[in-house]
DNA sequence: GCCGACGGTGAGCGGGCGCTTAGTGTGGCC
DNA sequence: GGCCACACTAAGCGCCCGCTCACCGTCGGC
């Protein structure tokens, strides 16, 4: 098992950035609401009622209801994007730096499923300016992923006819892991991940294939 | 290029099954709206402007706007089987078919994001029986693929650890495409197919990964 | 013991939603 | 020409949405 983000499956929620506790609860809620069914099919009623609150509490923690899935998004794509550069900058070889990444990046997906759901499908519900401030974040993921399989293949470990194309292959292959993974399913997030480590390396044309 | 499916990318909207002319232009107009905006955030009244009818007419063809969901993804199903069953039943080795069928099924997520996008991300707006009919659908495109793989490793052509793991993988993939693909883009549709379909021959490990 | 700050509530506003209904214009059949 | 069938519209019903506002209980500071 990779070891750059260790604890990144499992149901605890960190959300403990989010401050005061009413406004974490909250927005606790509103992540499970949003995953349940969408942003646009979700009420801040629901929300506020999952939080146990009247419906007007809402709008003392929060301008919008848009602002809650703005907060919601930025801090899944920040926490994304450091489990990406964990694995990129830890030492080792391209190999290993891009399996560490892909089964860290696959087992928060799986694990967070409600979060990298909201983080992933829901950017068009967020305006101009969020909306603009969220695809910076994800520019930078695309690097990380982009910078380790250009190392490989400097380093003449990968073999790649198109870096840019693989790269949106493998992050594309990592994010729908979140609209399909269910935790009733046969497979762990950690099972997962290891999968998709492996396949991922053989998509680069990694020299023997092993197992990090 | 292959050649399971050869007019699949392109803009030509090939709804005539559907009929008579007012139910279709409302069809496509649904199409055009849900995957602009999302089911849930599109109105029945966006609708029938578009197909330049009033708010009223979509009812005359239509029992509700869930029905129109349902028919659109009906349909997009019924497509999306088809160009798989074509590439799987063909003849040649499984390498053949399984490159012809990414490439055709890719080409159709791409040139067809639209429908393509309704049809992957919209299953949850359905009531439980329409959901369960495209359920049904979905198992039969898993089978599809699987089918091929298993050929593969039987005949020797490939080298998959899991072959259920490595279809889901396959598929995903595949279905992703839909969420990213821009016609403003730099790649077109055939070029995204025929990408695809080699990172998916390395995924399997098949020999000598050449270009069908 | 009084007071202001603050987190919270109950009631409700303006508006847009999905959908219905009564009525209208038009074209085909005798 | 008379008539009906049918595709379609104008108007609007009842509901629930996001959000607001007047008010209230609690608690620390003096």
């Amino acid at each position: 098992m990779s070891t750059a983000e260790e604890t990144t499956g499992g149901e605890a929620e960190p959300w403990d950035e989010v401050t005061p506790d009413a406004a974490r609860r909250l927005l606790v809620a509103a992540v499970e609401a949003f995953a349940e069914r969408g942003y646009h099919a979700t009420t801040t009623r629901d929300i506020a009622g999952r939080a146990g609150m009247s419906p007007a509490a809402l709008y003392i923690h929060y301008k919008t209801k848009e602002e809650l899935l703005h907060r919601i998004s930025r801090i899944g794509h920040d926490k994304a994007l450091d489990i990406l550069r964990t694995a990129a900058q830890r030492e080792g070889s391209a190999k290993e730096r891009l399996a560490d990444a892909v089964s860290s990046f696959v087992r928060w997906h799986a694990g967070r499923r409600t979060t990298a759901r909201i983080v992933q499908y829901e950017l068009d519900a967020l305006g101009p300016d969020a909306r603009a401030e969220i695809v910076a974040l994800r520019r930078q993921v695309d690097a990380e992923v982009r910078g380790i399989i250009e190392d490989g293949v400097a380093a003449g470990e990968f073999d790649v006819l198109d870096v840019q194309g693989t790269t949106l292959a493998v992050l594309s292959l990592c994010i729908d892991v979140a609209r399909w993974f269910s935790v009733n399913g046969p497979r762990t997030p950690e099972e997962v991940g290891a999968l998709y480590a492996d396949l991922v390396l053989r998509m680069v044309g990694a020299k023997q294939p092993d197992r990090t």
